[in-house]
Parts: C-alpha cells; structure tokens; sequence
RNA sequence: GCGCGGGUGGCGGAAUUGGUAGACGCGCUAGACUAAGGAUCUAGUCCGAGUUAAUCGGGUGCGGGUUCGAUUCCCGCCUCGCGCACCA
C-alpha cells in the first residue's frame, strides 16, 4: 500500500509516540519513597497475565485483554491515580528446553530473542506499561526470591488450630523429632504414584496430565519419590475466600469444584479382621449397603482376598492397570468388577456382606473404598443390577419417584433407629451413632489433592535443597540464588532425577552434601510475579514492606480462563502462606477477575495454523496501524465474550479513525495534510455539538467503568459523525473528544492533539504537552438537558403516535396532548378508554377497547 | 450424565429497577464527486403488504403464563458453546 492510499499517517507517527513515551518514561509509576510519589493519590493495581514469551510471537487473543486494561490504566490516570501498569515474561517453560535440546543452543539465548520480540511487539501496539517494572521469571534476582518462597513453605507447617501457616521453628522449639517435623511441611518429599512421562523425561502434576497427552506425549503411573506442596490444608480457605473476591461466579464456581468439597462421614468396616474404612456423603444409607467395593489398587485387596478368587482377581487387576484412563472413565459404560470372596461386616446390623473390587472405585479419592448403596446410588445401581447384588430400599423419596435408584433426600425406612427420620436428620444421628460407637466419624473429603511440584527438567528453578545423610535441608538464604549449572546437554537422564544429575561439579555441594537435582514447575514463577511489579529491583527483599503495603494486591487481573483454576488455585495459596507468615497484608491476591473471550478466527473455528486461519497482529498493525487494531479489538464485542475476527471490522474502526483524523485535517493539492479550515478558536456555542460531546464525555467514562467498550466506541463514532457534520468546529470541542478516545487509540489522538495545540491556544495543554498526562474531561449536566423530548403514543401497548413536549410537561397535559393526535384518535375512535399509563419522559399507553 | 453461559437482521453486536427492539459498525442498494474508485460524501437497508409514501400486519430459539406493556420476569421444551466427568 502506497503512503497516499493511506487513510491516515500512523505509519510516521505511531512510531513517534512510542518513541515519546519511551524517551518520556510516561507511563513510569513512582514507588512511595521516590521522590516524585504523591502519596495523596489513590492506587490502582491493574494487571495482565503475563505472557509465555513462545517463538511464534504474539497472537490477537493477546492484545485483546492488554488494550481493555491499557485503556483502563491510561483511563485511572487521567483520573489522577497512581496506576501500576506492568509487564513481565513467564519465561521458563518446555518449548525453549525441547528446543534446546534439539539443537543445543542455551534455553537461555532462545528466551531472551523470545522476549524481545515480544517487547517489540507490546511497544509498537502503543501500551502504557511501566516498562521499568519489567520481570521475568529467568531472571536470577527473580529465581531468588521464587526460591526463597520455596524455603518459607519449606519451613513452615500448617497449624490447624489457627488455619494459618507458621514457621516450623515452633515445632522445634517444642521438641518435635526431625522425621515428623518433615511430615508437616508444606513442602514436602512424599513417594507416591505420580504421573511420569516417559517421552517427556519428567513427572506432570494431575492438572497437566490431560494437556500433554493431547499433545501426543505419554504418561503412565509410576511411584517415585516427589516434592509435594501441602495445597490441600488450604482447601477449605480456598473455597471460603472466595466469598469477598469480585471474580465471576462461573470462575468462582470452577475452583470450587475443583477443589470438590464433599461432607459425609468416614465409617470403619471389618473384612475378616481387617479394618477398612469407606468414605460416604449419605451415611444415612448405612442400612441399605449391600457389598462392598475396593478399588483395584487398594493396598488390602490381595490379603482379604480368598485363595479362590485369587487367580480371577489378579487377572482382573492386570486387565485394569493395562486400561488407559480413558478407557476407564469416559469410554466405560459397562461396570466391570469381581469378588474377592471375602465379606465385610456392616457395623451398623452386623451383616455380611461381599466385598468385590470395581474400577469404577478411584483409588484416589476418599479411601479408595466404598460401602455400596445401589437402592440410591445410581453407579451402585448399575453395578448390582449386573452383578445381581441385592438391592434394599432405605429411603422413601417425597416424591412420587421410583425408590429403585433415587438418589435424592427423603426419609429413612428399613434403617432401625434411623426409621422415619430425614436424611438431614438420620445423617446426623447415624454419625452420632458411629462416633459414640467407634465405628467412624464425620468426615469432610475433597477432591484437590496435594500440590506435586518437582519436575526433571533443566530449565526451571533448581530446589534450594542439599541433602546429606539421607535428609533434606535448605541451601543457606545467603546463597540464593542457586542457578542451574552451565550444560550442553539438556536432554532428559529418562530417569526421575533429571538432567541436573548430569552435571557431577555442581551437584557436590560439599564432601558430605549433594543439591536436589529435581526444578520447580512453570507454574512457581506465576505464582507471584504480581508482588515483584510492586518493587522489581529490590535486592534485599521479595519485595519492600512499603511498596507492599502502598499497592497491596491486584484492583483488577484480566486473562483467559484457561488459567481459571490452575494458575489462579496456585497463586492464590502461595498468597495465603505468604500473608500467614507476614509477608503480605491481604489474604487474596487478585481482588477483582476478568476473562477475556476467545477470538475465533474469521471462519468461526478456533485459530489454529492448520485451519489456516490464524491473524498476525504484526500484520495487522502495518496494514491498519495500531490504534485501529486496538479499536477494533474492543468494539469487536463485549470483552468476555467468545467472538470471531472479521478483517471488514478492522477497515471499518480504521476509516473512523480517518474520519476523527479528517476533523482536524485535510488535504491540500499536493495531497499534504493540513489542517481543517473547519477548525476555530471559538468559544463552542452549538447547543446540540456540547450535547453530542458531553453526552460521550459521560458514556464514555461509564462505559470504561462497566468495561463497555464496544458501546464506549460506538458512542464516539456518533460524536464523531455529529462533529463532522457541523461547519465549524470550535478546537475545544476536538480536544475534549481527544481525551475520550486517547485511552483507546492513544497514537492518532497525541497526534492530532499536538498539532490543533500549536494552532488554537484554547485547545492547548497548560501544564504538560500530553493528553495521556491530562485529566480525563467533566461533563456539563446543563449541556445534556433536552428542550424537547420525544415522547411515544401506544394504543392498547401498540406504537400508535409520537409527540414532542418540553420535559416538564405535567401528566395531565401529557394524555391530553397524547389523545389529541390524528392516528390516536384513529385507533382509538369507538372504544372506551379504559386507562391511561403515562412514563414520563418516555411513553404513554392508551388502554381502550 | 452433572454444572455453567448463550440463542436478537445477511454478519459482529445495542437495548433489562419490564416502557419506541435492532444503537454503532460491517455488508448490501441507489446517487454524488471522478479518467477511474477498492478513496470520500449523501440517502436507504428487520421481514411482509402497500406506488418510492402514509399506514397496516408479523417479529428477539420454540410453547405457555404474569402484565396496560415482556428481548427483559415465571414455567416447560429445543439447541449451541464451555467446564467437570464412575468424586462414593
């Protein structure tokens, strides 16, 4: 595209003001302490999930939620705030290692030419950052303090009491043992069944397996020896801290079932001398259980097991560790199961009875048992029908439903003493009964387990951990950062210690200690890098107690929902150990959420390079500029709704933007633009340009608020399209306009801004020469005052007519006026006005037949 | 299966203490300017009837209800998207 087909210049000056503000530092935000701080000013915290800085660069899904909190950021701003406005790079993470360890290059070198594109991208899309904020999560002063978290949950337990972390010291100080202070941790070692890719050379947390897999890699259940961090303790906070956060409740509701609360109660069976306990959410149904059920993996299984049964179970459980985990859930219709030959005695009647083992029991959640109900259990239901186990009715439903599978509440029959109660009722007698009896307790169960935090990578935070003797310790503070050695050869030992084994110099700590080899996940680093923007230079501490105290936590995080629970549950317990042990003030870290929607690609489909469909920002901004990419963005739809990209709409907010350009210039024979000889220096008279314009001050703001910003837009296309009616067009008029748009359009708008300034003092800066350094314009009430309103006619809720009458019209006058006109009386001609509603301001309805 | 969120013109979307449905933009149609227009400007554009008008009828997934009045509130259903998924 030739210079002269372009509608407007934002080739030459976009880059001029990033250049600007650079130079400027504009967008520089003050801590308390320097000099140009002002404590008076209020503070606002907005925040983007920072990005994963991968080879292919940016994408438009990013760009969508950085405009919506660029706006708002330069918006607080010129509403006179403090706004912390920062960027950072999630920087460690597996394609720079996979990369790595295809060609050998330093993951290091690849993230840093990761970064820079993306730095370069984000500055020439014109955004307000505090670039000297910047971290990134590779950064060794930023390792640092991730690792020095690492050692506050190291060294902490969680005292149940209080709810609340505290040092372990305490335990010390008490006496406790070595061994079971290790066992309260909240980092801890523990050998369990983990997830263990062997493609991948490394152990993946529950969370991750899924994703992986779809990526092709494999994964198997192996037991090893894993960090583990004690998330569940915090399960309970977790859920009930939810509660004051201003987040969506579908997010909300997303960690809560994540977290998967369930109460119940915990009840002790006797298989042959064997104690084994079940965990259920309908104790009431004690009476009704018919069997029972061990998972396949149940450490018990094989001693309860008659020699009978033996050879048919084994061969059960074979078939079960060979099913994949689709294969046993989702795809698994059919309940498969077998008896072990063993009985169980219910503790409540004494009864026998058989004790089988299903795959349909996990042996992760509750005990990896269960007392089987199948009268009001649907899964049990399904399991005796085939099986042909016996099926007792103990509850009778309100309802007229079928008892056979009713799963809902009701009242207790054939449940001895429980008879004719509740089941709110007979649950909490029945637990009575069991604690009194020593037969179990109530139980509060979830299905979020413990944290697995260690993987066998090389490019990651290496733990802070020596171990000698068989033990663990912490790496002193003072030797923070613990970097990982220098290596040519990344890959992955395939064994669970990791690549970092590999390097013999750095492993010996001393004669008698050897480093942990395992790194911390991706995840260690987000979690907290919200608290490094408060005071990203501070050598001494995660971050000073005075910048944490002036910007406390995130006003607003906006991201995708793709972190909704991972991320989100991470960070958020890290906080809450942080704020236990004093470290932080507020118990939450983000106190209001936003997600922004997917933008689908022009066919509807999600953007994906082998669809084809994939839209390159770079691409648009040559093509368009960035102020319009950014527009268009935002007036795509509203921000948290899933939408697609149509190339029309980017030409359509960029020929307004050539519109709001034409206000104030034109172009002369040479095809040079010059400024409008629409422009004047007047005092703005015109009544319905003033109304036009503070009606869009008002929206405009509200809008930005209610994070409007599709109708915020639309609202300055209308002043605009008024402003470009008109004649004459006082400067002052422009500018005030300016200021509305600066925020979404930030290059055109200083543009413009400048060059009207150098013409018409009336629409010059007094104190500096910016509009992102100006206050955001106050609207006039008088201006926005109609002298006539239009006011509209129904008969019998029909649009029948229409009248203009001055706003303060009295409702008498109003029906008068309204029964006066031609079509009214046409409709209304031979009724009987029954009633006449009248809103004012707004309609009046003439009920007649 | 369970949970959550949606369904409004040809398209993206506006409008809720219940009060003119379709703002704004795209697309389309006609016209102006022009050597030309993929630039710009003007007018029109929910559907149907009506002479381009006045006007009339229908219309916010479907069916019912409440109301003077329902895109908005209530009941039942259909459908699309997302999340979880044998969680005891």
């Amino acid at each position: 595209m030739s210079d002269q087909r372009k509608p407007f210049p934002f080739d030459e000056f976009e880059p001029k003001w990033q250049q600007y503000w650079d130079n400027h530092q504009t967008f520089r935000t003050p801590n308390p302490g320097d000099e140009d701080f002002d404590v008076s000013k209020p503070k606002y915290y907005i925040l983007d999930m920072f990005p994963y800085p991968s080879g292919a660069g940016l994408h438009v899904g990013h760009p969508e939620g950085y405009t919506a909190t660029d706006i708002i950021g330069r918006y607080k701003k010129m509403n006179d705030h403090n706004v912390l406005h920062p960027m950072g790079w999630d920087a460690f993470g597996l394609p720079a290692e996979q990369y790595a360890i295809k060609t050998g290059q330093h993951p290091r070198i690849t993230t840093e030419a990761n970064v820079d594109n993306f730095r370069r991208q984000l500055k020439e899309l014109g955004f307000g950052y505090d670039w000297t904020r910047e971290v990134n999560t590779t950064d060794p002063n930023y390792v640092r303090w991730t690792q020095w978290i690492f050692l506050q949950l190291y060294d902490s337990y969680f005292n149940e009491k209080t709810q609340k972390a505290a040092p372990v010291s305490e335990l010390e100080a008490k006496g406790w043992t070595r061994e079971q202070i290790d066992d309260v941790r909240l980092a801890f070692i523990q050998e369990a069944p983990v997830n263990w890719s062997p493609s991948m050379g490394t152990v993946l947390a529950n969370e991750e397996v899924e994703e992986w897999k779809n990526k092709g890699e494999t994964v198997e259940r192996r037991p090893l020896r894993q960090w583990m961090l004690r998330i569940t303790k915090y399960a309970e906070r977790l859920i009930n801290e939810l509660d004051d956060l201003d987040w969506p409740e579908s997010i909300k509701l997303l960690q809560k079932n994540w977290i998967g609360k369930s109460t119940g109660a915990e009840v002790r069976f006797d298989i042959q001398g064997h104690e084994v306990s079940v965990f259920t959410t309908r104790p009431d149904t004690l009476f009704g259980a018919t069997y029972m059920v061990l998972a396949p993996e149940h450490p018990l299984v094989s001693e309860v097991t008659t020699p009978d049964q033996k050879e048919s179970v084994q061969a059960y459980i074979t078939s079960c560790t060979s099913k994949s985990d689709l294969e046993r859930g989702d795809l698994n219709k059919n309940k498969s199961g077998i008896p072990t030959g063993a009985t169980a005695t219910n503790p409540v009647n004494g009864e026998q009875i058989p004790v089988w083992i299903a795959d349909y029991v996990m042996m992760g959640y509750g005990t990896g048992a269960i007392m089987a109900v199948p009268a009001h259990d649907s899964r049990d239901f399904e399991f005796a029908t085939k099986f042909e186990l016996p099926v007792i009715q103990v509850v009778q439903p309100d309802t007229n439903d079928d008892w056979q599978g009713f799963t809902g509440n009701g009242v207790s029959v054939n449940s001895g003493f429980l008879d004719g109660l509740k089941t709110r009722e007979a649950k909490n007698k029945i637990i009575a009964w069991l604690e009194e009896n020593d037969k179990g307790e109530a139980k509060v169960n979830y299905k979020l387990r413990d944290w697995l935090f260690s993987r066998q990578r090389y490019w990651g935070e290496p733990f802070p951990i020596l171990w000698e003797d068989g033990n663990h310790k912490a790496v002193p503070e003072s030797e923070l950062p613990v970097l990982q050695p220098e290596m040519d050869d990344f890959k992955p030992t395939g064994s669970p210690e990791g690549p970092l084994a590999k390097a013999s110099d750095w492993i010996n700590y001393s004669t008698t200690a050897v480093r942990e080899t395992n790194t911390m996940p991706q995840w260690a680093g987000s979690c907290w890098y919200y608290l490094r923007y408060c005071d990203p230079h501070n050598c001494e501490r995660f971050v000073s107690e005075d910048a944490e105290a002036y910007w406390k936590n995130v006003d607003l995080y906006v991201g995708g929902t793709e972190h909704a629970v991972l991320h989100l549950l991470y960070a958020r317990f890290w906080h809450k150990v942080l704020n236990d042990l004093g470290h932080v003030s507020t118990i939450e870290p983000f106190q209001k959420l936003v997600n922004q929607g997917l933008i689908l690609g022009e066919d509807g489909q999600k953007m994906s390079k082998s669809l084809g469909n994939v839209v390159n920002p770079d691409d648009v901004v040559k093509e368009y500029g960035a102020d319009a990419l950014r527009l268009y963005e935002m007036f795509m739809g509203p921000l948290e709704q899933v939408k697609p990209w149509q190339m029309k709409g980017v030409e359509g907010v960029a020929r307004f933007l050539a519109k709001v350009w034409r206000l104030a210039f034109e172009q002369n024979q040479e095809g040079e633009w010059v400024l409008s000889s629409k422009l004047t220096d007047d005092k703005p008279t015109d009544k319905e340009l003033l109304k036009v314009l503070h009606e869009t001050i008002k929206k405009v703001g509200d809008d930005i608020e209610k994070l409007s910003f599709n109708t915020a837009i639309s609202q300055m296309m209308i002043c605009t399209n008024a402003f470009g009616k008109a004649n004459k067009l006082p400067a002052l008029l422009m500018r005030d306009l300016l200021k509305c748009l600066n925020p979404f359009a930030p290059h055109i708008t200083e543009e413009i801004h400048h060059k009207i300034g150098e013409v018409f003092p009336s629409a010059k800066c007094s104190k500096s020469r910016i509009l992102a350094d100006r206050a955001w314009p106050s609207f006039n009430e008088d201006f926005l005052i109609e002298d006539e309103v239009e006011i509209v006619v129904q008969v019998n809720g029909k649009l029948r007519g229409k009248i203009s009458i001055s706003p303060d019209t009295s409702k008498d006058e109003i029906e008068a006026l309204a029964q006066q006109d031609a079509n009214v009386i046409q409709h209304t001609e031979g009724k009987t006005i029954r009633k006449i509603i009248v809103v004012p301001g707004r309609l009046v309805n003439i009920v007649a037949n």
